[in-house]
RNA sequence: CGGGGUGUAGCGCAGUCCGGUUAGCGUACACGUCUGGGGGGCGUGUGGUCGGAGGUUCGAAUCCUCUCACCCCGACCA
């Protein structure tokens, strides 16, 4: 187990790095840019699929599965779509290998695919090519469908969770007899992710639109949560597109209203991967490592006995395990650590490293006063706790503990929000990281000019920005509503 | 795709400039022992195609040529 980890001050890159590697969230791989996810790093993972799934369920939607390859000529029948994803595809061309002459496995260049198939970037045109034999009656809509899979996209540049070139996410498609039901059904899952950041992941979001710019490839409106993370960078958390009637009519899914006339169905797509465990490290966690909320960390109490000779090991071991069924009892996720070769010491910079919220230790000494030592992963601090109630007293401080993540994160952000009125001033706060609201003409052609000489971009116009009479902070054009600046991931 | 960096034990590194016994150090691992309230001490031990190929040489981790991989930074993106 490597110990130091990088301090944020001193890189904020290569903290996270460290992190993820030392938590054992993930590795890297024999392939570049894809990532292995690691026991732990999965466990966190599947906590927030269950929760997001069970979301999903609840509003109607069902999970289905599609395959991972996709015809190319289903690419070229949406021309945003293709523009925005021909740059990044992994294509498969051949079905077969053999043993060259020189004794070396190679491609058999006799098994090219008449058709080659692309690796999914997102599945929305191999969706909707099903989409079309589904749907023929207003009787068959909405219709409402999930599916939690792996998209391969080859980027550039990756860094683990945050962008690897093949990740895992969830990709609802629904398909709406209305644009108003498809564009309700886009803002409600908005809604749920926005709920699922901050009730879930103790991370506030503003819940805001896309401009045209950064608009999803295909979508007539993309909604988005934006989040803040510690170094002041945004990151985008999620996403929910309305596509309008774009796929429909490219793939041609018409319905019979009740009317027995055909019309074109509405949809949309909305999704959420493996980045948001990027976004939950870079909400909390410090130098000492991850800090996970309670209700997404896999194990929420560890308790580590403080053994004091070997007759006071059965001893401890056994008040440990009458602690630990105390709080399983009370539906908690408890870990006893009663390994032996290590030292106490070393388990109490394990399981910070890991982010469990609570720790308890247990000596002799506690024993005979009837209390143990409480330490909160969160805040670092330790307080004697007496034994009676103990289970109880943990299962209200981890709501406590998710209640104050949260709080602190949406302080942070609140400290970081400056809203400017003048370009040297939206300079500079740019320049220092944190969200700007400022007022914009509504022009691509500002918003590039503004990235390119700040390296910021809009994050978005939020929902709830007030309608406020103003003058573009680049161009001094007039503009109706301030709207979100910030460098981003 | 540009710029930079790194490949030597599971991990982190030294050694490379200036070639020379059996390639070291830390950590991890195994065993023993003393221990145990913030990443333990002592002892013993296991573990290496020095990224790969070719070349120079009596001799290459070290020099030369080629090559592969990965990481970081930038442009593109969730």
């Amino acid at each position: 187990m490597a110990k130091e980890i990088t301090p944020r001050q001193q890189d904020y890159a290569q903290w996270y790095q460290d992190l993820v590697l030392r938590a054992g969230l993930a590795d890297y791989s024999a392939v570049r840019g894809c990532m292995v996810i690691k026991p732990y790093g999965f466990a966190i993972w599947e906590r927030m699929r269950d929760a997001l799934d069970a979301m999903f369920k609840a509003t109607g939607h069902q999970n289905a599965y599609f395959p991972l390859f996709i015809p190319k000529s289903f690419f070229s029948k949406e021309a945003a779509h293709v523009d925005g994803f021909a740059k990044e595809c992994a294509v498969v061309t051949h079905y077969r290998l053999r043993t060259g002459s020189d004794g070396q496995i190679e491609v058999d260049p006799q098994a090219k695919l008449e058709e080659e198939l692309i690796v999914r970037p997102t599945s929305e045109t191999i969706i909707w090519n099903s989409y079309r034999d589904w749907i023929q009656s207003y009787r068959d809509l909405p219709l409402l469908i999930n599916q939690w899979a792996n998209v391969v996209r080859w980027e550039m540049r990756t860094r683990l969770f945050l962008r690897t070139t093949e990740f895992l996410w969830q990709e609802g498609h629904t398909a709406h007899a209305t644009a108003d039901e498809a564009l309700v059904e886009t803002r409600q899952m908005l809604d749920i992710y926005a709920h699922f950041a901050e009730k879930w992941m103790a991370m506030p979001v503003i819940k805001g639109i896309k401009t045209e710019q950064e608009r999803f490839a295909g979508a007539v409106e993309t909604f988005c949560i934006e989040a803040l993370m510690q170094d002041g960078k945004a990151l985008q958390a999620g996403t929910s597109h309305f596509l309008g009637q774009n796929f429909a009519k490219a793939f041609d899914v018409q319905f019979a209203n009740a009317q027995g006339e055909r019309e074109y169905v509405w949809a949309t797509s909305w999704g959420v991967s493996t980045r948001l465990m990027g976004a939950l490290i870079m909400a909390h966690s410090d130098d000492e490592g991850l800090v996970l909320p309670p209700v997404l960390a896999p194990v929420q109490v560890v308790i580590v006995p403080i053994y004091k000779g070997s007759d006071s090991i059965p001893v401890l071991t056994e008040a440990c395990q009458q602690i630990a069924e105390e709080c399983k009892a009370l539906g908690l996720r408890v870990e006893l650590d009663t390994e032996d070769h290590a030292r106490p010491g070393w388990k109490f910079a394990h399981h910070e490293l890991r982010g469990v919220p609570i720790r308890i230790a247990l000596g002799l000494r506690d024993l005979q006063n009837g209390e143990v030592e409480l330490a909160r992963r969160d805040l670092r601090t330790k307080t004697q706790t007496t034994r009676d109630g103990l289970g109880l007293h943990c299962k209200n401080l981890l709501d406590e503990i998710q209640e104050e993540m949260y709080n602190k994160a949406l302080a942070f952000r609140t400290a970081q929000t400056h809203r400017v009125d003048t370009k040297e001033e939206f300079v500079q706060k740019l320049e220092q990281g944190g969200l700007v609201l400022a007022h914009w003409d509504g022009t691509g052609a500002t918003e590039t000019a503004i990235k390119e000489a700040t390296k910021a971009t809009i994050r978005c116009i939020p929902l709830d920005a007030p309608d406020e009479e103003g003058t573009c902070v680049w161009t001094g054009k007039p503009s109706a509503r301030r709207v979100v600046f910030a460098k981003a991931y």
